[in-house]
DNA sequence: TGTGGACCTGGAAGC
DNA sequence: ACGCACAGGTCCACG
């Protein structure tokens, strides 16, 4: 299992575009280089990895690394650069990462080839730990939009203004250490003020280094990670695979449950049961499949209202995976699929994923 | 080991 | 329009 990433880093004959061939930002007369791909900037920015990144009107997206400003927008698949430091975009979003690879081992199982199709070019990125560690603490019980929210609200009220941004950097744990919860919660983080405080003041006292216990392996590190307040198995996973590099690592969310629910075919099971068939099905890049089957089913969501077998548009023998994608629409789960109402309903009502997503210590 | 329930908040969504 | 349910969980108290 690649624990660590392939270090294959691509060639990048750096192109330089024409400002004639770049028609969409001639008139800022900036220089464009081709950093490589193939790469779907849009599915990625919009998977739920991150979450201050900004699409502008002409297709380009705008963000910060740490304290540095980025424009970046996708030319025949491949990642253009339009501002900031290119070395460090690249390793952003990983396109030394071997996606033909990673796509070979995907399962041979409908709902991940589905996935796969629909989803081809969708990188994991590799985010600053601390970032993302901060950001999926304040992700429980969130959707995507207010996690951004919030996330913009910190950066303005703690963070720096970054000179051609719009946004301010992500204040680093020193400074949100001598934050208040009251000051937290007018961010919007509700009952997750106290947690991210408490982190952040974990890191700024030194007892824990996000840096440091980078090299350690991945179920202790996933151990430490949990020793943060606010910071679960779930929450664990998606900062180890977002953040370190865990490519296996597999975050069970409410959606991946169901969907590990319909690959089992029902059969239910404790969360470290889920978790090890997860590993045992999903494969070598677990992690892969699992933003993949993540982000369609989402984005399927509203499709799926309307035409549910087009949820995950490959034939089946069962129903199931279609009405668990389902969901959002309660009441046609219930009436049209009976013989998955207990699980689609309970699920519906927040009384079985979120708890069968709990970890014990 | 396994369950029940509290916890903040607001964008999205249904009647 | 207003009210309730819900949303990419965690944590703690109990059987």
């Amino acid at each position: 299992m690649p624990s660590h990433c392939p270090a294959r880093v691509q060639k990048n004959g750096r192109v330089r575009l024409s400002e004639a061939s770049s028609p969409k930002f001639e008139t800022k007369r900036v220089t464009a280089t081709n950093l490589g791909g193939p790469i779907d900037l849009d599915k990625t920015l919009l998977s739920g990895q991150v979450f201050h990144w900004t699409r502008r009107a002409d297709g380009s997206w705008s963000g910060l690394l740490g304290n540095e400003a980025v424009v970046v927008s996708e030319k025949n698949e491949n990642l253009v650069l339009h501002q900031g430091p290119d070395d460090r975009v690249v390793r952003h979003f990983a396109l030394d990462h071997p996606l033909e690879e990673i796509y070979a081992a995907f399962p041979e199982e409908p709902m991940s080839q589905s996935a796969l199709a629909a989803c081809r070019g969708m990188r994991i990125l590799r985010q600053p730990r601390w970032e993302c560690t901060a950001a999926f603490i304040t992700s429980s019980m969130k959707q995507v939009a207010h996690i951004r929210s919030m996330s913009l609200a910190i950066r303005s009220r703690f963070g720096e203004a970054v000179d051609g941004s719009d946004i301010n950097a992500y204040p680093p744990f020193e400074v949100l250490a001598k934050a208040t919860v009251p000051a937290l919660r007018e961010c919007g983080l509700g009952y997750r003020a106290e947690n991210l405080l408490k982190t952040a003041r974990l890191l700024a006292d030194g007892t824990i280094d996000l840096e440091a216990i980078a090299k350690q392996p991945t179920a202790r590190l996933r151990q430490t990670l949990q020793m943060l307040p606010g910071v679960g198995v779930k929450v664990a996973n998606c900062i180890l695979l977002f953040a370190y590099e865990r490519l296996d690592a597999v975050p069970i969310d409410t959606w991946i449950h169901r969907i590990l629910l319909a690959m089992r075919k029902g059969r239910k099971g404790t969360p470290a049961q889920l978790a090890a068939y997860a590993h045992r099905r999903l494969g070598p890049y677990a992690g892969y499949v699992q933003q993949y089957l993540f982000h369609h089913a989402r984005m399927a969501k509203r499709g799926a209202a309307l035409n549910p077998a087009s949820v995950f548009s490959v034939p089946f023998d069962s129903h199931a995976p279609a009405r668990l994608a389902l969901r959002a629409n309660l009441r046609w789960s219930i009436s049209k699929a009976p013989a998955f109402s207990i699980v689609v309903k309970t699920a519906g009502c927040g009384a079985t994923s979120p708890r069968e997503a709990r970890h014990q210590k």
